[in-house]
DNA sequence: GTTGAAATTAGTACGAA
DNA sequence: TTCGTACTAATTTCAAC
């Protein structure tokens, strides 16, 4: 079991810690999209490509990993080779006022690596990795749909894994965001017709204070 | 960029080698779940936890890391303290034939941290994280509005993460599932109704073919 | 916040089981 | 293959600046 709080803030920080820890500047950033290109490079090579001294860079290496603005440290596996071949994403509908038993149900379930509560017609979507596609449909049939809590579900396989990046710091957004336009202008000659943004269904937004 | 082939196979191996390179056995897997959940751990003492020699770890290791069974090591970062507090899922439906410019121009976006293809209504999932609800916006239709490829776009947002595991592996799922039940006894009294499964639309199959 | 030197640990090589 | 040991290189810690 691994929870991790609203949109990840707070990861490994005191618990019932509101607000910023550390206020992070530049050298931080250029620490942090190092060690997510590369966790196992040591800290003094570390300091030499951002350019601080050592023990800077084991203080600030430190400081980041207590205040939780890195989570974790993680091997990324090829979950083919490693005989999971299949990966699924189910959007699940969960009844209100049961979310608390829809998460601890979660827990109990090894093959969903990741569960995300979103806007738009579903509430939640997990990502599961299993052998094969039986153990989807065993996944599906058996197991989420006898919790209660769960009100509906819609399974769809992935193909194909495009892209896995982690490279996401707003230093990279930077570029490719130069300016800040306003919609408008920025729109143009767009058909505006084919996008479509989902918010929250009616009384959503209760939804997570009993989780 | 990052791109990462098919369901994530060969992911580091030489490029057009087919089939496993590796055979893995328990000892493999003990050593990849033990990097999952602590990606900076040193060899020696990844030997003691397992049960190995010194010299045998890192050859597991490396023969781990040259297979392309690892992928990379990562650090996981809390976006929210990095200034990247909000993250959505854009489904996007992409014009069949023009795949391979929808996947140049998502290299070109390093908002997106994931992408996958998939089955169902829509064709592709790509996860972003930005600053602001703004910057999802101006993400949606000032560029993967204009780029031909892409036919139509549907935006959710994701308001928590809840679970995020680095601990998918066979030896899990075996613990979850340890009898392979046939689907009908396992059905039982479910109410089938609530459940979903979402294959491709027509004319799918071929578009991974130009991708 | 930086440098440099001591203590520790990591990584390599090689022979034996 | 795997293990154990010895050897070399690098890293981390700590102290002074």
């Amino acid at each position: 079991m691994s929870e991790i709080s609203r949109n990840g803030a707070s990861g490994g920080g005191p618990p019932g810690r509101i607000g910023i820890g550390l206020e992070l500047d530049d050298v931080h950033m250029k620490i942090l999209e190092i060690l997510r290109e590369n966790g196992r490079i040591s800290v003094a090579a570390l300091a030499e490509r951002v350019g601080i001294s050592r023990a800077n860079a084991y203080t600030r290496f430190e400081a980041l990993r207590a205040d939780g603005a890195i989570k974790r440290f993680t091997a990324e596996i090829d979950h083919v080779r490693a005989g999971l071949g299949i990966t699924a994403l189910i959007f699940v509908t969960v009844r209100q006022q049961m979310w608390k038993q829809f998460r601890a149900e979660l827990a109990r379930m090894p093959e969903v690596e990741y569960c995300a509560i979103t806007t738009g017609q579903h509430d939640a979507m997990i990502q599961v990795r299993v052998s094969d596609v039986a153990a989807v449909h065993s996944m599906v049939t058996d197991r989420l749909a006898n919790i209660p809590a769960v009100k509906a579900t819609e399974t769809v396989f992935i193909l194909d894994e495009v892209l896995r990046r982690p490279y996401v710091l707003p230093s990279d957004r930077d570029a490719s965001r130069p300016v800040r336009r306003m919609p408008q202008e920025a729109q143009g000659d767009v058909p505006l017709g084919k996008m479509r943004f989902v918010g929250a269904a009616e009384g959503r937004a209760a939804l997570r204070k009993d989780g």
